[in-house]
DNA sequence: CCATTGCCTTGACTTATGTCAAAAAGGCGT
DNA sequence: ACGCCTTTTTGACATAAGTCAAGGCAATGG
């Protein structure tokens, strides 16, 4: 486990900041262990702090009446969630659930509020945390209304091999049904339009590790393209 | 036209401030007037400031590559927009542009980032702008990919009555085709959803005046019903 | 080594929604 | 009132993606 301190002056939200304020955030923490698949909070729920993710893996979702889940974020170390009723309201507005034994860092509404109200730096940090927040959010958005299943696993697989920098091999950190969920489809639709892509070469499939034969066609896809 | 300090005193942002912060803001604030269909900003367009509409509307949107355009928000009187950017990054995630003539207040960054880094209520209220936004997002995330157009254009109708606060009759203060866009969907589809939501007695549209029959419903609808 | 379990894939079918085209309705200035 | 333009509606059609059901595959544990 690392030390908590660490994990603090890594994460975005307190990047920069001077070791006096580190400290005194580190004093309003508060440490959770969860096992996989445990609840961290539900939508509704009255909301009394945020959360950082330490170490594991947490997602955020909404349920539907008929019980139909879409996954809106899935946070790894150094991100944090649910802080957006921290400062909006009272209520969080979608549930959270570990997807990995998880070690999440709290911090109590109260005490945090009271720090960031006393610290400029502090706040235009998490300005910043909320803004990209909005940035992504936009372009799922724009994933979801503008672009069709092909288009967003594309654009998913591209942003993943950017963000894993070993080349043209990618491997899936979540399962495919929840990568399904993710890209707001069901697992036989994201299978079958897999299997496409994989006749067309554009990639190859073998479990979770997915090799990128034509990252500019994949590129294409995202922008704009069609799976024939 | 409103005195300036007026419609700062009154948008959500700078809400419960105390007099001489607001002459301060008033004093940054660079006046625009718009015709109705102008464009205010660009995706991509670096981000100089953001704004406030002072009076009119801005449509916000994203266009995909065959210039298919989907709106994601509308803002009114007191709305600021194009806040993000001033502090995630320094280019324009969107569109903006006017589709009524339009006052707007602009606020430019370095002026402002100025003032919110030394008042703390100011960036509180910031803080809460910015928590709000995402938890509309979260909202607008969930009806895109959980359920479909009827559902979307049921919320959007409560919605608007709850918010015009005149009973179950509601009025459109956008075209259709600017609604289906808003809902992810075509002029086409809205058209012949409305007039099924007529035939099934839960409203009577007539131009842009919709009476709501059946309010609970529609609320049924919103939350997971399918029309039939 | 086999059985259980969860995850993924495949097939046949249904349906919601988009596309294209044309007509109808509404608003506006002359 | 007229013609012009935009918006909205309607119809016929195409298609992406969801549903239901069954089977395969892989990992885990007795």
């Amino acid at each position: 486990m690392k030390k908590i301190l660490n994990i603090i002056s890594e994460a975005p939200l307190f990047k920069g900041l001077p070791e006096d304020q580190l400290y005194k955030i580190r004093q309003i923490t508060i440490d959770k262990f969860y096992d996989k698949g445990k609840t961290v909070f539900m939508e509704g729920n009255d909301c009394d702090g945020f959360y950082i993710v330490a170490d594991g893996k947490v997602k955020i979702y909404k349920v539907s009446f008929e019980g139909k889940e879409h996954i809106l974020h899935i946070y790894g170390p150094g991100n944090p969630f649910g802080e957006v009723p921290v400062f909006s309201g009272q209520k969080f507005p979608a549930n959270a659930e570990t997807i990995l034994k998880s070690h999440l860092l709290f911090f109590p509404r109260p005490a945090f509020v009271d720090l960031i109200s006393n610290n400029p730096s502090l706040s235009m940090n998490m300005l910043a945390v909320l803004s990209m927040r909005l940035r992504q959010f936009t372009v799922q958005i724009e994933n979801l209304s503008l672009k069709e299943v092909p288009g967003r696993l594309a654009s998913y697989l591209v942003y993943l091999a950017d963000e894993q920098q070993t080349g043209d091999l990618v491997s899936l950190t979540i399962s495919k049904g929840q990568l399904a969920s993710l890209l707001g489809t069901i697992p036989e639709t994201l299978s079958r339009i897999l299997a496409k892509m994989n006749k067309q070469n554009l990639i190859e499939v073998s479990g979770r590790n997915i090799k990128l034969f034509n990252r500019s066609g994949l590129e294409e896809l995202a922008e704009h393209g069609k799976l024939q």
